[in-house]
DNA sequence: ACTGTTCTGTAACCAATGTTACTGCCGGGT
DNA sequence: ACCCGGCAGTAACATTGGTTACAGAACAGT
């Protein structure tokens, strides 16, 4: 764990810090598509991510999905941040794109390390901003692009983090993704084949290095 | 400015910081419109509200606009937080929505408070939870709902805001809000108004009470 | 080989929203 | 009184995206 620590958090994290965290976290190894926190859940740990990509989701009332953002290693997912900090219940689900290796870290340890180490507050305070960066992005991608954008984005996006340009996916979980209708993304994939930008197979889709 | 202060952040705050708030900080009164921060700008200062209300709006690069929330009384506006933590550009702009009056921090007290107080602690990490926590629920509005339930919860949010039923704006602002075309705003507007949920006027509209 | 299931392609149609164009109204300034 | 600019109402039309329905291809299990 000492290795794998060091490498993704060393830089960020002070020394006692880095041991604090050894001494207290434990390693885990999760395979692709578990749900790590569903809606409604309490929080118990704090995920620090070592590998791998993990999927934020948004759900309403009526099972409707939406993608929200995806966390990425050397980061943490601020949902949980707050989650532990208010014991409140999550508003989102969050399970893993790929095979993930995370540390967990106790929540009653969030707010001493907070008042004791400055680079923990700064880790902290940096992964608030970025979640919101990220949804602000998310903002604008609904609220400023048409599907057929957003379409292409969210393959790009998917292929740089799983780093293959074969996406293993279905037409209707693209669409869960986007909330659209799987004939919706079928249709505009068609389109995005036609315009050179893919091919298309049966449970993958083949992106073009451009 | 002692007497704002303590109504509105007595309760949140240990008295030693409310003390150094009062020292270091200065009160300010802010017409309606006043554009305090600026996509592009850096931040100086941190507001901290004691009353009114400020609208945070996203604009994409062809200058399409998009309300993101609203910033009450008690509260902050978390973009700030990060900006001044950060030292990074805004990447949204805020402006008064109602006449406002607010304390400005300097923004070198942030990190020193946030060693030092627990409540100044909390206060930070509460503000960013609120933030992310509006930004699903526009996230929620844009994605999940129709264009005539997002004007009608636009307009009773303005109602409750300014607390006053009459909503003193012209169709094209809403439309700018909504990141939707005047006419269709006034097309569901008058819409509303066969459903009895308002009256239309030249410069403003009533909102029924339910 | 047969069967049932999952995934994809496609057509036809519908609903919501965006666009363009034109009209009249109101109020302010001269 | 007159004109002008900003605001609102409305029709006609275009586009996007959502829905329904159906068919065929790929695959897994027997």
């Amino acid at each position: 764990m000492q290795q794998e620590l060091k490498e993704n958090f060393g830089p960020l994290f002070e020394k006692a810090l880095l041991d604090e965290i050894l001494k207290v976290g434990t390693l885990k190894h999760i395979p692709e598509g578990v749900v790590l926190m569903d809606i409604g859940g309490y929080v118990k740990a704090m995920p620090l991510l070592i590998s791998g990509a993990i999927k934020i989701v948004r759900e309403d009332e009526q099972g409707d999905e939406l993608l929200l953002y995806f966390v990425e290693k050397g980061s943490t997912c601020a949902m949980t941040l707050t989650c532990c900090l208010g014991e409140t219940k999550s508003e989102i689900r969050a399970l893993t794109e790929t095979d993930t290796v995370l540390v967990m870290i106790p929540i009653e340890k969030m707010e001493t390390w907070a008042a004791k180490y400055k680079s923990w507050r700064k880790f902290v305070f940096e992964s608030y901003h970025n979640r919101l960066n990220e949804m602000l992005a998310t903002i604008d991608s609904i609220a400023f692009l048409k599907m057929d954008e957003r379409l292409l984005n969210l393959l790009k996006e998917k292929a740089r983090i799983a780093k293959d340009q074969r996406i293993r996916t279905t037409h209707q979980e693209i669409a869960f993704e986007l909330h659209t209708s799987r004939v919706v993304v079928s249709r505009l994939l068609k389109k995005l084949e036609n315009l050179n930008e893919l091919t298309l197979h049966r449970n993958y889709i083949l992106l073009k290095k451009k």
